[in-house]
RNA sequence: AUAGCAAGCCGGUCUAUCGCUGCAACUGAAGGGUUGGAGAGGAAAGUCUGGGCAAUGAAGAGCACCGUACUUCUGAAUAGGAAGAAGCUCGUGAGGGUUUAGUAACGUAGCAGAAAAUAACCGCCUUCGGGUAAGGGUGAAAAGGUGAGGUAAGAGCUCACCAAUGAGGUAGGUAACUAUCUUAGUUGUACGUCUUACGGGUUGCAAGACCAUGUAUAUCAUAAUUCCAUUUGGAGCAGAGCUGCUCGCUUUGUUUCGCAAGAAGUUGUGAGGGGUAGGUCGCUCGAAUUAGUGGGUAACUGCUAUUCUAGAUAAAUGAUAGACACUCCCUUGGGAGGACAGGACCCGGCUUAUAGGCUUGCUAUUUUC
RNA sequence: GGUCCCUUCGUCUAGUGGUUAGGACGCAAGGUUUUCAUCCUUGAAACAGGAGUUCGAUUCUCCUAGGGACUG
């Protein structure tokens, strides 16, 4: 394995519309602050093995700009502490499509964000694990 | 120096590490990789407007409907822009705001008030027929104002001056208009209908074009073929057409007249029903950018050179650390802060939001020379 | 993204520039009743915000805010 390339390619993120309708339809979900996690598994084989889904919600925030910096924060959090993540994947060969949905009305500064998305992510490995069981 | 007015401009910079989306070159069987270079705004926003572009026409015309409205320019065009005019208004001032097509006809004007408009009532006068807009103090608005003459009492009834309006002249200005002279007793206000001039089809890139995937042949139209049979025209009615009405035209259907104009099957094509929610084009070279120069008070524009400057699609510009510059606070040194805000087919304008800073011109006050 | 619409008492709604902004339900007070309900009487309660036009704006115009619909 190449040394630590923290990367987050298209085929990394959730972008047909279909598997989306039934990530929201059929997929668990779980709260961890700041984020509500969805979480589904997949049959595809081609893609990679966890793809990811950013959202913030246009009613709660009515600016552009403020949105765009939230999904650029999450992102860069997910980005940087995801390794953890795939591996456990890798060695359970599961293949997941998640959704993160930013819950607060005002925004976070990037620390916190990083601090919430390690729980989210730490609770996603023990769920994905026990599910194989 | 302080406070302010107008116009214009900017709206952090650099380094390191880790990343994102196109493009070009190289490389790999392929997923991909490497290198290079590019990658949000003055408002990208609101969607208030004008265009381009696209689809929708088997001609159109008039009216209706909607919009605009001082003048002259400008612009592809507009409810845009520039310069100017008149009225009202705010500010000591530099300046700011706002309104302005026409009035022949018709309509409306709550409450208050005698009365909201061919004048009635009170009052005044009277020769008792009537005459009378001087007085009535309410209102946003009351029959031009002041004075004199005149009269029974009064009234532009007459005259002088002033204000406004119409007509004509002179001077200035492209014009709106300004100044001034002559002349006409000609003299309520606001809004609407209306009139005049000019403009306007509708729907919008989720427009629209193509590809992939792929089930059925219910239904409709049309063409060919088989059987019968084989020519087109006139008149009436109905429907359709860039939304309403009228006219005109075109076209389709149907009925009737004149010799005759019918039924079914098969195949192809198109429409239509169901499903899929994927891709490509449209998509960025344009009323473009920057600079110089000529014209113009200016908006703007001619010419020459120059540059190629985002094209994403559950949607790319970020994060972390540091340095510098800026602002504020205590002041050794340190601490805090950085507005409004993110492309979604593209341009022109308008409007709204905006920490802070810069430039130019001008104004007021105070001080000094 | 595009095209449109709406905002009036606590709620649902009327409202053609001059209204005390009307009605229903609800709320409050009083009456009726031994008490409660019903019923009767009375009352409080609103023009989303800001400019402009006008003598006068809920109504007309502009801006801002909030809410909603349609559109593959």
């Amino acid at each position: 394995m190449e040394q630590q390339r923290f990367t987050l390619k298209k085929n990394e993120r959730l972008c047909s519309r279909t598997t989306i309708q039934e990530l929201f339809t059929k997929g668990q979900s779980f709260v961890k602050y700041p984020f509500r996690v969805s979480y589904l598994r997949v049959d595809a084989e081609d893609t990679a093995n966890a793809q990811v889904l950013i959202s913030v919600s246009k009613k709660r925030f009515k600016r552009a700009y403020k949105r765009n910096r939230l999904k650029r924060l999450s992102r860069e959090a997910y980005r940087l502490n995801k390794t953890e993540f795939i591996t456990s994947l890798q060695k359970n060969g599961l293949n997941i499509a998640v959704a993160f949905i930013y819950l607060p009305t005002e925004i976070l500064d990037y620390a916190s964000v990083e601090k919430g998305m390690k729980k989210a992510l730490n609770k996603l490995i023990k769920d994905t694990c026990r599910e194989k069981e």
